[in-house]
DNA sequence: CATAATAGTGTATTAAATACGCATTGCAAA
DNA sequence: TTTGCAATGCGTATTTAATACACTATTATG
């Protein structure tokens, strides 16, 4: 029989790319009036879900991973704990408690993790859930504190994405150097010239250009690259340089 | 009457800086055989508590500092949090659990954070626990996962002096360049040349020299300085430049 | 078959990081 | 009281990285 922490829960920011926007995934809440039917509540929330016992909290994040996504080994990272007593004080929050967990106690610490997913890979119809992507840039109204936990996240992510190669997580295993442009252009939300980044990229000995090329929208075709974990494992040491 | 959330707890990793080392503070750990007197426990561990029924996680690490350092309005940064299954499992751990603890779930995730702090400040003697610095170049046993808690603190910190000036926390108000050298190059563990570091805190506007000098373990007398938290907070967005 | 849109490859300029030279101060040893 | 010397104070030169921008190549489309 398993049994939850009734104190911890885990909440998962699941950022994907679909050559356009930077999205996260997000399920609608709606709760109605029995009697009435007046929608009391339509909003969306991340995916979360309380941590059960004798589950390492990373496992219950992989778990609301696969649950959600159909996704295993997913780049995922924790990236801070929300742990405010009035954290899901609102009357709206404080409402779909009672109605769907009524047992759980109301000062639930929730730990988060950001992830990282090719979006194609994940078919969010085919939940019985209505979950679905949002553009970061034109999100919906949000329960609880998950505002506030994207906008948090998204600061980390475009942190990391400064210091490490994690963009290639959420891009196809083949792709072109615009889509890869693309990709950080949306998560950093500013625009990259396009030469510079070549050279950048070209520098980056683990971007590795095959013998290949595939159109894009574009009329010329471009070349195609993969990203080797291997090779960036390997020269990770020599690139590590700090100033000061 | 206050009741702790059984699965949840927060550890401090607390650096001090005494002019010459980065420290830690830690707790004595002693447990021995009522019968035999053999010494069955004699480590270190990090300042940590259980949180209480109503308490925001962020406050109950606030009230663990002002109770191992007497000290309020530290700075303060959780930083991870620890939630496998197996952390406490070792036989040490276990026993310590079993006699300090004995109505706590074996299973008990903990919320972690640093802080930084004047050493000078910190007391540790006046404390009835056994509590004293650390290098953390030369640290002693430590009990559960607190070593390696302090080696990702660590890591935060390194990356959070290369972006924000949060070093000043850590030296009195007043203090030379070669204090805030020496309190970099033990953070970072790295030889800095002198003369760049000081054409770069001489960009700082917010680090403000004082028409003052002070005579330091060398012959000749420095100059002071003061960290201004206020033309900082002004400056901050000139200076949030991104590459890329 | 000219056009337009994206791909591919540079070079020039600016800014930042790093290396290092040298004069100054003032206590301590001679 | 003179002088060595260790640390302070202030530069310039070199290297490296970031940014700006010029030009050619390819190919779907009208």
């Amino acid at each position: 029989m398993e049994t939850i922490i009734g104190n911890l829960s885990v909440d998962c920011v699941i950022f994907g790319f679909n050559k356009q926007s930077l999205n996260v995934l997000l399920t609608k809440r709606v709760l109605k009036d029995p009697e009435t039917d007046e929608t009391l509540i339509n909003d969306y929330t991340l995916q979360g879900h309380h941590v059960m016992v004798g589950e390492n909290v990373d496992d219950a994040a992989k778990r609301v991973l696969l649950e959600k996504t159909g996704l295993k080994n997913i780049y995922l990272e924790q990236f801070h704990t929300f742990g405010n007593t009035d954290r899901l004080k609102n009357a709206k929050d404080q409402l779909w408690i009672k109605h769907m967990y009524p047992m759980v106690s109301d000062h639930v610490v929730s730990v988060c993790y950001y992830s990282l997913v090719d979006s194609t890979l994940v078919k969010p119809d085919k939940q019985h859930d209505f979950t679905s992507w949002f553009p970061v840039a034109d999100l919906p109204e949000l329960g609880y504190d998950h505002a506030e936990m994207i906008k948090l996240a998204l600061e980390y992510l475009r942190n990391k994405i400064f210091r490490e190669p994690v963009g290639f997580e959420m891009l196809p295993e083949k792709f072109t150097l615009s889509e890869l442009q693309g990709l950080y252009e949306a998560i950093l939300n500013t625009e990259i010239d396009r030469r510079n980044f070549w050279k950048k990229v070209s520098q980056m000995k683990y971007v590795i250009p095959l013998d290949e090329r595939r159109k894009t929208t574009a009329r010329r075709s471009a070349q195609v690259f993969i990203f080797s974990k291997d090779v960036y494992e390997r020269t990770k040491k020599e690139r590590l340089s700090l100033s000061y």
